[in-house]
RNA sequence: GCCCGGGUGGUGGAAUUAGGUAUACACGCGAGACUUAAAAUUUCGUGGCGCAAGCCAUGCGGGUUCGAUUCCCGCCCCGGGCACCA
């Protein structure tokens, strides 16, 4: 017998199929439903690690699988090449950054070819390919004519070691998504994309998909939506009028409790109180006891306006570090309850969040700890308006409504609607802001927007794009956006719209490349549309979508506004992309850390391929734990040998054939088709595979050609060159990858005879072999006899018993 | 604090969808065969305690049931999401 030499198997193989393009998938083959999988495609870092493998060569598995149950399986790959890493390269070694990924590219594209997977190359795509980001260009341009990308000065997250704008999606835990470095406040003029126009079916047609729950919870929550009431509060001041004030809360009920308000320090009534009345400089110092300077009793706003310097300053996350709440109180300005007519006082508190709501609440001390221990602190009064059972200090729960007036007696949940009915108005409030996607960085896709003489934006139209990106920047960080340097741009511009006319020179968020890239894979050439009408078609939406779980609320949430967007735009059909999710786990290094260099646990693939072979390798990942788990999975030197064990002891199979067919063997066989099936399709790869493993041990002796040939198809999709190999050493015609699925017989799965154990009061005390005919008297009989459980029986006498066919028997012998 | 997952041998994990022989498969470990020897391969064994009968084991404590890893109640721990969100 040959030597399993997987090097020269696997690179014979992997030639023949790129010469075959035995992957190329059509738009359309008769008599074939389209499937389309698709995994998340690759920044191109540099080098393929084994969490690229994870990531893509086990859904291989799911997509050959797919394809020899008889579908036309689009499997497509890509690379989302725009990114700081090229800029940052761009920077250090003074190398421009498209080399930088092209070279990157083509390295990775190279090992991809070695992993082995039926990605169709002719559909492969990169997002910096100007007739790529044409289309990414042109969608911004139909946002921005549509009101759905806009400009607004606002406070945004900056990063200081990125130098750039980051999403609220990419900032984690007050942190860069990319690099950790805490994110900063700061005010700036921004593009953002109203993705929050969606908040609502965002939320909503998440019901409709085949999605993990965990993963819907997670974006729901990212959306935040809050159903509760708005009240106005009038504002009377001595000088000067202002809008009345609104408050959000989802505890109307409590309206009768509130004694005083709050607002964001961001909140406008602050800023228009400081230009009416202006801070007086040391006024504080200056007055007498009693306040009163130059015979005018002066208010404290220049208190205030330090108040409002000192909260813009502090990050996010110092503001909450400081769990102490701090306020001023705004003076000469009340605000009139709305039920009793109460003046109460207003004051600007840092914990109030303009972001969210309106930017200013009713405070409630006695049901809400956070008021409490600002009243506690400021000496407001406290009144409490509902009783119930816990004795907190601070009772937040619903109850019975007291210190309410008419409304004393209800309970809450009533009283908020009573009290919202007559004094305010139901709302929704969301926690989703719009997102920010200008980068003051290189490279990436420009924003594709002129600005006339006067500062107005206007679009690129659609004959100038691609708006390409110019080559003649400077990368050195100097605060200002890299193409701010480009004559080139400068001069195009001027050049197309005339005189006075400038470029927006800001880049997109990444994330933008990234939300529509699954429509070109299905029309990657088109040079007339993004994808025609026919491909979206029989391509869209995605029936399968893996990756990771780091996208839950940032990729996947983009990708599903981008495409509402541009369907209420006429560009796609349908609501939603992916039909189906799944969020794979983590592979950890030997030790159980994340691999990392300098914990010195990473795992290199190539070295792997090397030595044990790409099917092992992918083998192995797909029998590590259940691939549709968010685990963390450690890498086990000892569990890919045995794997790798596993597939010589597959090749060994081919020297053992036998003539005849065993009868079990074939059983078993057809109980192994079953299993596998199964498994796959439930992306239980682990348990497909302990499946075949099972059959190996049993029938590697015993098997014949015909029975080989099966397994050898069983076992294609997560071995493709082995089997390949065997399947024309075993004389197969065309690729074993071609072939169908194999069925199985249900006649073939019943057994002749059944193993039934035998419980005394639910504990096994034996278990008898008896023919499957058998029925329950003849199986009870033999169950009575069985010699360990007569002896039980004998001392206490059966009172009754529970049969289950086919399973067990258990005889009760007390009450 | 709130919301999701999860906790099973020495290890990764099966069985949890419908309550029905817990620990499949693999790693590791032990013993044997082959070999001058080792490696490789192969055969057998392997949850714990016990000579055995048997007892105890699915994070902990209760409950329902003839029977609970699975269902219910109350905790503990680990991972993740959200979080001064009104």
């Amino acid at each position: 017998m040959k030597e399993y030499d997987h090097k020269k198997i696997e690179t014979k193989w992997q030639k023949k199929w790129a010469a075959d393009e035995l992957y190329k998938t059509p738009d359309k083959v008769k008599g074939k439903e389209n499937f389309y999988t698709l995994v998340e495609f690759p920044y191109p870092s540099g080098n393929l690690h084994l969490g690229h493998w994870y990531a893509f060569a086990v859904p291989d598995i799911y997509a050959r699988f797919q394809r020899m149950t008889g579908k036309n399986v689009l499997f497509p790959m890509g690379f989302d090449a725009f990114g700081l890493p090229a800029e940052n390269a761009a920077i250090k070694h003074n190398l421009d950054p498209r080399k930088w990924t092209d070279q990157n590219i083509e390295y990775m594209t190279r090992q991809l070819e070695r992993m082995g997977a039926s990605f169709d190359w002719a559909r492969s795509l990169r997002t910096t390919d100007p007739d790529y980001y044409r289309w990414t260009q042109f969608f911004f341009t139909k946002f921005f004519e549509n009101n759905l990308a806009y400009q607004k000065e606002a406070t945004v997250n900056w990063c200081s070691s990125c130098q750039t704008v980051l999403a609220n999606e990419q900032v984690i835990n007050g942190e860069c998504e990319r690099c950790d470095t805490e994110v900063t406040q700061k005010e700036m003029k921004q593009w953002f994309l109203r993705i929050s126009d969606y908040a609502d079916r965002l939320a909503d047609d998440l019901d409709n998909l085949d999605w993990p729950e965990p993963i819907k919870v997670a974006q729901k929550s990212w959306v935040g939506r809050q159903e509760g009431t708005q009240f106005s509060f009038q504002v009377t001041a001595e000088t000067g009028e202002f809008a009345d004030l609104e408050v959000f809360t989802t505890r109307p009920d409590t309206l009768y409790g509130v004694t005083y308000l709050a607002v964001a320090p961001e909140h406008e009534l602050v800023s228009q109180l400081l230009a009416a009345e202006g801070p007086v400089k040391s006024s504080s110092k200056d007055a007498d006891a009693n306040g009163v300077f130059n015979g005018v009793k002066i208010k404290n706003y220049d208190k205030v306006e330090m108040y409002v310097a000192q909260a813009e300053a502090k990050t996010e996350r110092e503001r909450q570090e400081n769990k102490e709440k701090t306020g001023v109180k705004l003076e000469g300005v009340v605000a009139v309850h709305p039920a009793t007519g109460a003046e109460i006082p207003i004051f600007v508190a840092d914990y109030v969040l303009s972001g969210y709501g309106t930017g200013a609440i009713m405070a409630v001390p006695a049901h809400d700890k956070r008021d409490f221990a600002f009243a506690e602190k400021y000496n407001i009064t406290i009144t409490p308006v509902v009783e119930g059972d816990a004795d907190d200090k601070v009772f937040t729960g619903q109850g019975t409504i007291i210190n309410s007036g008419k409304f004393d007696g209800l309970p809450s949940a009533a009283a908020a609607e009573k009290i919202t009915k007559k004094f305010g108005q139901k709302e929704t409030t969301y926690r989703l802001r719009d997102w920010s996607v200008g980068r003051q960085r290189y490279w990436g896709t420009p924003i594709p927007i002129v600005y006339d003489p006067d500062g107005k934006p206007h679009a690129v139209p659609e004959e100038y794009l691609p708006w390409e990106l110019p080559d003649d920047v400077d990368h050195t960080p100097s605060g200002e956006p890299p193409l701010a340097s480009s004559k080139k741009l400068k001069e195009r511009t001027e050049k197309i719209f005339g005189t006075g006319w400038t470029p927006e020179v800001e880049t997109m968020d990444t994330f933008i490349d990234s939300s529509w890239y699954f429509l070109r894979y299905i029309d990657p050439d088109n040079s007339e549309d993004f994808a025609s009408q026919s491909a979206r078609d029989t391509w869209m939406p995605v029936d399968f979508y893996s990756g990771g779980a780091e996208h839950t609320t940032m990729h996947l949430l983009y990708a599903r506004f981008f495409y509402k967007a541009l369907a209420d735009l006429g560009f796609v059909d349908g609501e939603e992309p992916f039909k189906r999710r799944m969020n794979r786990g983590l592979i950890l290094g030997p030790d159980g850390n994340k691999m990392s260099k300098s914990k010195g646990n990473v795992i290199d693939p190539d070295d792997q391929v090397e030595k044990v072979g790409g099917d092992s390798v992918r083998a192995y990942l797909a029998f590590i734990g259940p691939y549709n788990e968010e685990g963390t999975y450690p890498w086990d030197m000892g569990g890919i040998a045995g794997v790798r064990r596993f597939l010589e002891r597959a090749w060994a199979m081919q020297s053992n054939l036998v003539d005849e067919p065993d009868e079990s063997i074939e059983q078993k066989l057809h109980q192994t088709i079953k299993s596998v099936t199964e498994d796959t399709k439930a992306l239980k790869f682990n348990t497909a595979l302990s499946a075949m493993m099972e059959y190996v041990n049993e029938a590697k002796r015993k098997t014949t050609k015909e029975q080989f040939r099966v397994f050898l198809r069983l076992l294609a999709p997560f071995a493709p060159h082995i089997t390949e190999e065997l399947w024309h050493e075993l004389g197969g015609e065309g690729s074993v990858h071609q072939q169908a699925w194999p069925e199985y017989d249900e006649k073939a799965l019943v057994v002749e005879e059944v193993t039934i154990a035998v419980q005394v009061n639910g504990t096994v005390r034996g278990e008898i072999k008896i023919s499957a005919k058998a029925d329950e008297k003849e199986i009870l009989a033999a169950a009575r006899e069985e010699e360990n459980v007569a002896k039980y029986l004998e001392s206490n006498p059966e009172i009754r018993h529970i049969y289950v066919p086919s399973r067990l028997v258990n005889f009760v012998t007390r009450k």
